[in-house]
DNA sequence: GGCGTGTCAAGAGCAGTGCTCTCGGAAATG
DNA sequence: CATTTCCGAGAGCACTGCTCTTGACACGCC
């Protein structure tokens, strides 16, 4: 059981995460100011040092953050959908992955934009990171299309990806392009590279979704 | 003919933005100090502040900067193999975006990584942000593939973009999404997206380039 | 040539930042 | 009860973007 010392640090930490949210989605990344947080939470800033080292240790727990979020926001799409065809059940998750994205702009340029801090302690990151392309290689091996590569290019994705995702080591490239395309495409639209050029986002995306859905065997 | 002060003028924006240059690329742009800017320069930061108004200005004329230098580079690569097959010509391009990615990763993440200024003055960044994909239509269109989509999700582009890439219509949402895939695939490689994912990073991209030349009806 | 006008670099200064250190009080441990 | 550990507050350092004022220099006009 916790102590009390322990409750209220944990209490604190939660405080701390929470008024760093608000201000990572008022002001976005770069601007995030730690004393900022600090006053919205009420204490000064020498204190949040007590429980983050760095504000770039905080900017990486709000990464982590991100990523289970979108990770949860997929899932749950899928499990919405479980009983459709394939294609629905992608581009279902597809969709959500662009909801996510439109809803949290602030968040996503910090996982799926130009890394802020160095390189943002990578190992912590690497798990949660993957949640996404998991829910896609269900659907994936679901739908057992049979169309996939060849080994040569096989071999160029790490020997454990095939095993995490669940799905065949000869569809690992495509599945590993179509995951790329999905957050390229959310990330254009958000970072403002279909401005004058992409005018019906939804009509566009769900034609990506669909062409995708096809390169991974998804009839 | 320009006049001693205005040569001088010319001189000194050259020098800031040159310093300016050389500071991205050590510190990346969310570090970037215009004081520090001003030191290497050998003036005072006041003084720079009469040749950009601000920071995110600035920033701004970097971002342009990056822009036509991709352009540029992805230009003298399809210059360099006019007389090959559109297939080949293709890769070439794809091949010196990378290239240029991963020989200036701090422009590449200014550009195509999360916008740091409030949208980075959107109206005088996209011409220079189009040179890419016009060297790439003009590819696909040489190759006349015939395969294409249905009008329905054309109209789903922007009307210009076809004229000013010198495309079909119909092949538009192709290009488009080829596009974003080019850039993606760099993005993903450059922000440690493919850590523990891609192993041979440049037989996976050769292969996405393959495929995606083969969506736009390069055969 | 001399003289106003406009341009420029320099310096001081302001509000804000990340981060460190020290200090007193409170909670947990013995 | 005594001691150790933890935590919040405050002061302070070096730095940032940016503004304002001051003094010097080059330019065009008479």
């Amino acid at each position: 059981m916790p102590t009390a010392r322990e409750r209220a640090r944990a209490q604190t930490t939660e405080a701390i995460l929470a008024a760093a949210r608000t201000q990572l989605a008022e002001v976005g990344a770069a601007a995030l100011s730690l004393r900022a947080v600090a006053r919205e939470v009420g204490m000064v800033s020498s204190a949040v040092y007590r429980y983050f080292p760095s504000r770039d240790e905080l900017l990486t727990a709000l990464i982590i953050e991100a990523y289970d979020d979108v990770g949860e926001a997929a899932e749950a799409a899928a499990a919405l959908v479980a009983g459709r065809s394939p294609r629905e059940r992608w581009l279902a998750v597809w969709r959500s992955v662009r909801a996510w994205g439109l809803e949290h702009p602030a968040q996503y340029a910090l996982i799926y934009g130009s890394p802020v801090p160095g390189y943002a302690a990578p190992q912590d990151t690497l798990p949660a990171a993957g949640r996404v392309g998991v829910v896609l290689g269900a659907i994936a091996t679901a739908a057992d299309g049979g169309v996939v590569g060849d080994d040569d290019v096989a071999a160029a994705v790490a020997p454990d990806v095939p095993g995490t995702l669940g799905i065949d080591p000869r569809l690992a490239p495509a599945a590993v392009s179509a995951w790329t395309l999905l957050f390229g495409t959310v990330g254009f639209e958000l970072f403002g590279q279909y401005e004058n050029v992409v005018i019906d986002r939804e009509a566009y995306f769900d034609h990506v979704a669909g062409t995708a859905a096809t390169s991974v065997g998804i009839g």
